[in-house]
RNA sequence: GGGAAGAUAGCCAAGUGGCCAACGGCAACAGACUGUAAAUCUGUCCUCUUCGGAGUUCGUAGGUUCGAAUCCUACUCUUCCCA
């Protein structure tokens, strides 16, 4: 039962590199692996969901997953994929950031039932505890200057024109610490990570097999960057990060990310982030080839990730938001809808509120774009409206200077600002 | 320590006294075509605007000039060469 993990990850396009002999561990009996987080951010954006997603995985094939929080490590600052030093987070923000990050990882990880079951630590339990001394004369012996320096990380650091700090050079051996002391203290043998993480996770092999000998068979594997078949970044909407806080980004949102995917980025991500089988996406994708206008990979892709992530409610909450705002009729789509009904479908999309007397007086269009955030100054709002891309309840409009009424209330109720094709917030009345 | 080159908008990058809010490319936003896709073509792209304009930019601070991104001085930072 152990065996698939790796020809899993491998039909999925997961695996960038991998060392020998992983395979055959991971078939034997049970092993403990683990990834660590970035505590950055108070949030984990879609970026950190493909690490997840490995975990699950990992943790579905019957082995037993640890998320490790960089408490210890985020004070340090991760060279690896920089261009610069990092700007440090002072100690109240990382602490908040780790308890963010913990709270959602809770949310995809079994942390409660077989032997399996996940953990989740913080290494500043332990990197906290290391004086100076037992450092340098304990882990640090282990490590050779020249060995380090040919790291990818540090190579391009000390090549470019900001170089590298004492700090940051000294990153990767607190993350082979990290692995040496799960390996220590829980048994864990594999370190995973994205391909950028290569050199840090081998750090830590090297210096498992220096400290513990023969006994200190351990593995690494990493997983490919993210990126989209356009080149440009993965994981940015035009609002900015894409979290998986429905707090800073609603499932509406999230759903509509996933739904924008072009069609030759969405085979990649199904098998990235979902958990359909092999023979699925197959036929998903020669469904989607005979009528691509269809977008059924766009849609298969954000109803799984959607529901992974935020649940089922969210997921049709979401759906039925995004089928009544981008209805073509929008009479029709609300019409025989209970006052309640629509106010649950209203209250998933992007919306602003504003008092029945401002539209009695007439709000003028420009304000109402820019209260809606749609755009942020009325100098904007005028470009939009003249490039023909802003609409009223999906019907075009061209006079920069009119003003919105009540009449332009859809059921008594809401009014529906549009930019672009995509961009829809809803204007309520109280 | 000595010398040389450089710093221009979100990024790259041209401009070396007036024609400069500053060529071009990328990214971004909008339109057309489509499928809330990609590609392509078109428009916008320092800020605000009552669309008439107004205000603030070319590392920082001064200066020369009717006029400075452009010339001068000092300072800061970066790169390269020599020691």
């Amino acid at each position: 039962m152990f065996s698939d993990f790796i020809e899993e990850l491998s039909w999925r396009g997961l695996i960038q590199h991998k060392i020998d002999g992983l395979e055959e561990r991971l078939s034997e009996k049970m092993a403990v692996g683990y990834i660590g987080f970035d505590p950055t951010a108070n949030s984990l954006h879609v970026g950190s969901l493909l690490p997840i997603m490995v975990l699950v995985r990992f943790q579905r094939a019957g082995h037993k997953p640890i998320a490790i929080v960089g408490g210890g490590t985020g004070m340090i600052g991760d060279p690896s994929g920089k261009t610069a030093e990092r700007q440090l987070l002072d100690s109240q923000t990382l602490q908040k950031n780790v308890e963010g990050l913990k709270n959602q990882l809770y949310k995809y990880l079994d942390f409660e039932n077989g032997e399996n079951k996940a953990e989740l630590l913080n290494n500043i339990d332990w990197l906290g505890k290391l004086s100076m001394i037992d450092f340098l004369r304990d882990v640090g012996k282990y490590f050779r200057v020249n060995v380090m320096l040919t790291k990818d990380s540090v190579k391009k650091r000390i090549e470019s024109e900001v170089g590298i700090s004492f700090t940051e050079f000294t990153y990767q051996i607190l993350q082979a610490y990290d692995f040496e002391y799960l390996y220590r203290t829980k048994n864990c043998i594999l370190q995973m990570g994205a391909t950028d993480q290569w050199g840090n996770i081998t750090a830590g092999t090297d210096y498992i097999r220096y400290k513990h000998g023969s006994e200190g068979r351990v593995f690494g594997l990493t997983f490919p960057l993210v990126t989209k078949a356009d080149g440009t970044k993965f994981g940015k909407s035009e609002k900015g990060n894409v979290w998986l806080d429905p707090n800073l980004t609603t499932p509406y949102q999230f759903y509509q990310f996933w739904l924008r995917c072009d069609d030759n980025t969405a085979p990649k991500f199904l098998r990235y982030y979902t958990l359909l089988d092999k023979q699925k996406i197959e036929q998903l994708e020669q469904e989607h080839a005979q009528a691509p206008h269809l977008r059924i990979l766009q849609h298969a892709l954000a109803d799984e990730i959607t529901t992974f992530v935020h649940g089922k409610d969210a997921l049709n909450l979401a759906r039925k938001t995004t089928k009544a705002l981008f209805s073509k009729n929008l009479e029709e789509a609300f019409a025989g809808l209970s006052d309640e009904e629509i106010n649950l479908i209203l209250s998933g999309a992007d919306s602003i509120t504003i008092s029945r007397e401002q539209l009695q007086t007439g709000l003028s269009i420009l304000d109402a774009i820019v209260l809606s955030g749609l755009k942020q100054s009325k100098g904007d709002a005028r470009k939009l409206i003249q490039s023909n891309g802003f609409s009223v309840n999906k019907l075009k409009w061209t006079q920069p200077n009119d003003v919105l009424t009540e009449k332009h209330l859809l059921q008594n109720k809401f009014i529906m600002l549009q930019s672009g094709k995509s961009d829809i917030v809803v204007l309520k009345t109280e």
